[in-house]
DNA sequence: AACATTTGACCTAT
DNA sequence: ATAGGTCAAATGTT
């Protein structure tokens, strides 16, 4: 038919698990999951949500980190980014990006916020301060931070003892 | 039949 | 309370 681009292929096996439509967001945002490993080894999770600015843009989203082992063949195809990453076919360089969620994050030591410019989209009631801090380049930042393994527990601990 | 996807309900975090 | 995220059953596909 008309559809042309659909979810780019990773390298990985995803099972979707789940889609819901997000306020702000024309197209509904998928949730996949990696297909191998049961509920147990592989925490890897990946978003995949289109930006009603361009539909033929993907902003793909991957957290987590994959412990599953492909064969033993050559990494031909580079992963993609342990932790979290944002990954677009192409920056419409007009807008920014919606909005992006730090959610469960908890090993993040410096956190990554990021703000529409859509106006405000709340207003229900309570407004509550928000912390907007703009990031430069959070994927290479995030990449460079994130490099070390999570389970590392050294300094990030220290940030709340309770 | 097995697996993946679909869709609504339920749960959690803000 | 709301938006977002996950689960689980039903359905479709291979």
């Amino acid at each position: 038919m008309g559809n042309t681009e659909v979810p780019p292929e990773d390298g990985y096996s995803w099972r979707k698990y789940g889609q819901k439509e997000i306020l702000g967001s024309k197209f509904p945002r998928g949730y996949y999951r990696c297909t191998h490993q049961k509920l147990n080894n592989c925490p890897a999770k990946k978003q995949v949500q289109r930006l009603d600015n361009d539909p033929y843009t993907f902003e793909v989203t991957y957290r987590g980190d994959h412990t599953c082992m492909m064969s033993s063949s050559a990494p031909s195809l580079p992963p993609p980014p342990p932790s979290e990453a944002m990954s677009t076919c192409s920056l419409p360089a007009s807008q920014p990006l919606p909005h992006l969620l730090p959610m469960d994050i908890k090993e993040s030591v410096g956190d990554l916020y990021n703000v529409t410019p859509h106006g405000n989209v709340s207003g229900a009631g309570s407004s509550p301060p928000n912390n907007y801090v703009d990031y430069p380049i959070v994927t290479d930042l995030v990449d460079t931070l994130f490099n070390s393994d999570i389970n590392n527990n050294n300094s990030i601990n220290f940030m709340f003892s309770s």
